[in-house]
DNA sequence: GGGTATTTGTCCGTATGTATG
DNA sequence: TCATACATACGGACAAATACC
């Protein structure tokens, strides 16, 4: 580099790339520069020069021009000798192909089912021993009643870095499963508001309302999510949403939508989005969606989440985060709820969060996921016409059209026949309403990979496709 | 990741690196990505914000630059630590969260603080050890909604022979804590129901109810407890009593009104009654009170009953026992319930219960509490023309009548001078009634016990007793 | 514990738009 | 209009570090 060092001048009329042009063949005839010598990369010489790296592009290419530098590309100028004239081949391509096969039976196709094969049994041991020889005082104490610090402090980390989530620990509460959070947050927002819910949806959530005293309001889901659009007609106060990855339908609510619903939800005072995130760790596709809460600047989100599903269903971990607002109201009103979460659990899980292991955890699992999924629509795509996969292609189930004559009474029917388990789509909704075809939600996650291809062509066997 | 999300505008006459470095700055100054975070890597970066890695690297480089990031090569760039960002920042910060400081509350009155001095934690830290090594299966499992078998087994033997329950296992609910079988259980019984509660009064109910559609009905409460008479009058179908040791008051129900409150359930189809016997394991003298369920025939009580009292309240574990129609219509249309109690917590207890340990633990616990509550009234003996004791001697706490021209406000408030918490019972009232005198509620069972004497002398000196 | 696949920062050449004279 | 200089943004090749098995 430092052989280049060259005294350029602004001033003289001469252009600066020829000045460096003239100087490096000089260099170059002068026998300075040996033949094959690599020039400095453009980069290189133009910061070092303090000149454009256009300018050394010029330079460069008057070099190659005249012959007495090659150019190759991404790859940098050389010095040529007479007989350069050969050039380097590409390089090849690596092949990857990696498909291990193991064993196992189940044909469960329900979607909250999940993988439990690859969950990392040893850490977990490990950490569940390290906290119960070591900690003493902090089980007897009391424990605060939105949950350990310390947890609460990893997923408002994990939060902002894998969703965008604005908050802190002091805005999470940690509740053994999301229906007990659901159940506290209803009671936080009093009885005087109007819940509005998607239909087809998460069931769970109507049965939970159904003591409540207002009449919870279906509304309408298509393929870019929930149609928000008729929110302000309606007298909806708190609307519960997945936007992310509607259940079961598997839309994405559109950007559109989303600043329609955010926008409503800032225009009323008594007005919040409940947003259900409870699959978004697992996307497959390129296109990433960012969490509502994120993009809400007026606290009106409530976001959701579990570990229910990115780890095992017997640990019962679920968190919400509350705006500011009603985060004060929580703490004032609702202190006696203690903390429903296991106060070993949440140690070892926040452990196992500060130690990188879950990150890990969630990235093998989006593999084996991820296969899961490809397989299931490979071994589908060839029946076509009688079967189409509505929805984005994510998380832990899909949903299938189903054009072979049969009813989706007909389909559970048939695939029970053959010990499986699948579940319509029907059986989501609130208000019943026709489709063209019926549909059904095959949740493959919970299949072992091995098994997958089996149950599949088991399941397409048991409905005559 | 999706914590940056930034909207980049293409169309804006601002570059693109520039918006995404002042975005991340802000990012950092505003304390919502964490010292020392990774950032993503700049191939992620660039791929989720669809723009070029050099683009990410020329924001990164200028991050670098400025020093609010630093770059490790090949591994990544981090956010730099407080100190290190210190001279950056002294401009405008917003405070994170920072660990909640520890209460300078040196006594605490409250009835639910218990004793966590006795729990024996080398029996319970060899049962978590010995249930983590063995058990792989059982832990990947769903899991049953109502607990694990193990435990409702163990729990229905002691519930018949410690307080006469007649129940199985199979009519045992686990939940993580009181207040959440109290949700679900409300849940399942429906919005029709009317509901009565005792006055003064477990708070809980009323403010879980606070959403309920109809109105909670008080039911006065005197030496003899809750008055059940008036049930007939009302349209009252489903009470919540605490007959062994009425909380907050201390009475016990009498007899009587025991037969009279279960004929009263018996003679309507929707009626129930809600005991919860909440701390029926610590009674000190003789007569030992048989539970309301363990004389009921008609399937008509709901025994509610809990751990956090009897081990320490880190554990949570509560449960309920459902007559057999309750119990058919939870298990139809309460099925989304996962059990809220964490499995490893349930195991170690059954097993802590089945090797007799927590017999044990319940008689050594007992004598502690009968010692402290003699201690207590020892102390406050002397005092008589000042202090009444009210209510029954039992459980952790008892109720004062303090007669030194204070108001409960002022009682609470000279306690609170002297770094002490007790608690008035006003609090636990729904309609508010004059008392002839102010009543405090003093609980004792979370006192240690070497340090009692000194914590009753300094509150009698606050009041200037 | 060692080998391999993947991730990650680094560096490269390239293309386009703009301001200036 | 054209040459010059610069700024911005892109996609790809490479090797070290890391994760995974």
């Amino acid at each position: 580099m430092e052989m280049l060092s060259c005294n350029l001048n602004r001033d003289n009329e001469v252009p600066l790339y020829e000045q460096l042009y003239k100087f490096i063949k000089n260099e170059i005839l002068e026998g300075r520069i040996p033949y094959g010598t690599k020039l400095p990369s453009k980069r290189k010489l133009a910061e070092f020069l303090k000149i454009s790296q256009n300018t050394v592009e010029t330079t460069y290419d008057q070099l190659v021009a005249e012959g007495y530098v090659e150019g190759i590309a991404r790859k940098g100028y050389y010095v040529l000798t007479y007989e350069d004239l050969e050039y380097i081949q590409a390089a090849k391509r690596q092949q990857k192909s990696s498909m291990p096969k193991e064993r196992l039976i189940r044909y469960d196709f329900h979607p909250s089912r999940i993988d439990t094969e690859n969950f990392p049994f040893v850490k977990w041991r490990k950490y569940a021993k390290s906290f119960i020889d070591q900690e003493h005082q902090s089980l007897l104490l009391m424990g605060q009643s939105q949950g350990e610090y310390v947890l609460r402090e990893e997923i408002a980390n994990y939060l902002y870095q894998a969703r965008g989530v604005h908050c802190t620990a002091d805005d999470i509460v940690l509740g053994a499963g999301i229906e007990i959070l659901l159940q506290q947050l209803i009671l936080l927002l009093g009885p005087e508001v109007a819940y509005g819910v998607e239909d087809p949806g998460y069931h769970v959530i109507s049965s939970i309302l159904k003591n409540y005293p207002n009449e919870v309001c279906p509304i309408k889901v298509d393929d870019s999510g929930a149609q928000v659009g008729s929110l302000e007609q309606s007298k909806i106060d708190v609307v519960y949403v997945t936007p992310s990855h509607h259940f079961p339908y598997g839309s994405v609510l559109s950007a559109n939508r989303r600043i329609k619903l955010l926008n409503w939800a800032a225009s009323g005072e008594n007005r919040f989005v409940i947003e259900d995130d409870y699959d978004s760790e697992f996307r497959y596709s390129g296109k990433s969606i960012p969490s509502l809460q994120s993009m809400d600047h007026s606290g009106k989100v409530i976001y959701l989440g579990t570990f229910s599903k990115s780890l095992i269903p017997s640990i019962r971990i679920s968190y919400m985060v509350l705006p500011k607002g009603l985060m004060k109201r929580y703490q004032e009103e609702l202190t006696f709820f203690q903390c429903s979460v296991s106060r070993i659990d949440q140690h070892i899980l926040a452990q196992f969060m500060k130690q990188g292991d879950f990150e890990k955890h969630l990235n093998r699992m989006r593999k084996v996921y991820r296969r899961k999924m490809e397989k299931t629509v490979e071994l589908l795509v060839p029946h076509q016409e009688k079967l189409k996969v509505v929805g984005d292609i994510s998380g832990f189930h899909i949903v299938l059209e189903v054009n072979n004559t049969m009813s989706e009474k007909d389909l559970v029917e048939k695939a029970k026949n053959n010990d499986m388990r699948v579940y319509p789509l029907s059986a989501y909704a609130i208000e019943k309403q026709f489709h063209s075809q019926p549909r059904i939600i095959l949740g493959f996650a919970g299949i072992p990979e091995a098994e997958l291809e089996q149950a599949i062509k088991l399941l397409l066997e048991s409905w005559n496709i």
